[in-house]
DNA sequence: TTGTCTTATTGCAATATTACGATAAAGAAC
DNA sequence: GTTCTTTATCGTAATATTGCAATAAGACAA
């Protein structure tokens, strides 16, 4: 198959897995910290934080683009990507209840 | 290719990107919410609170409890499977440089 | 216009993921 | 012992992801 079965689950529930799905490679990773050390948030200067190709950066961009992380303004010749504080706030609160509920005693 | 360059990566990197992956489907979202909720720990129970297959619910533990997020232990007959709170906290500990962040201003 | 710089898209090959039926494995109950 | 219950694994088909070279698309400069 192959096909996830999202009519299965919650709107909350998918939106969250695509969250979690966006951040879920290293390279995301890394050009989310990139972006929350505020070094720079101008395109090419993320590719060349990152080591792999120029066409394969563009594309982790656009998925997590895509997710809502981050997004991107036009910056005269360029394109400066940044994080976006709702879709990450939103983000936090729906993982809240599992941080929480790690910190009572283990049922087993 | 289909195949990601971990190399490139540090070892944070590729641990947030896994535990982040291992969220990054709604069955799986719904089966630590099931977790993070107490209502029951046992596999079977979980089998019957996620709308796929008993197959696929046991490969979707298994991703899980691959990356630390849930462990399993053998209760009587049945498995319990829980939350592996030092994991999370690890998970969330790496995610709060960026939710701090995003209280700050927006730089574009 | 022509050229340059920056970013996106296309096309492709290799690999990974998702889903499920069927079956196996291990223990409890009888 | 046999049978039932519970969970894991195998085999498979369909689809998704990753990576890069090549190319396109857009804005700006001369």
């Amino acid at each position: 198959m192959g096909l996830t079965k999202t009519d299965n689950f919650t709107t909350e529930q998918n939106e969250l897995a695509a969250f979690a799905k966006a951040l879920g490679h290293p390279a995301r990773v890394a050009i989310i910290e990139y972006l929350s050390s505020q070094a720079s948030c101008v395109c090419g200067s993320i590719v060349d934080a990152i080591p792999l190709a120029q066409a394969t950066v563009s594309q982790h961009l656009k998925e997590l683009k895509n997710a809502g992380l981050i997004q991107g303004n036009i910056e005269g010749n360029s394109i400066c990507y940044c994080l976006n504080p709702e879709k990450w706030k939103k983000f936090k609160q729906m993982l809240e209840p599992t941080f929480t509920h790690i910190e009572q005693p283990v049922c087993c």
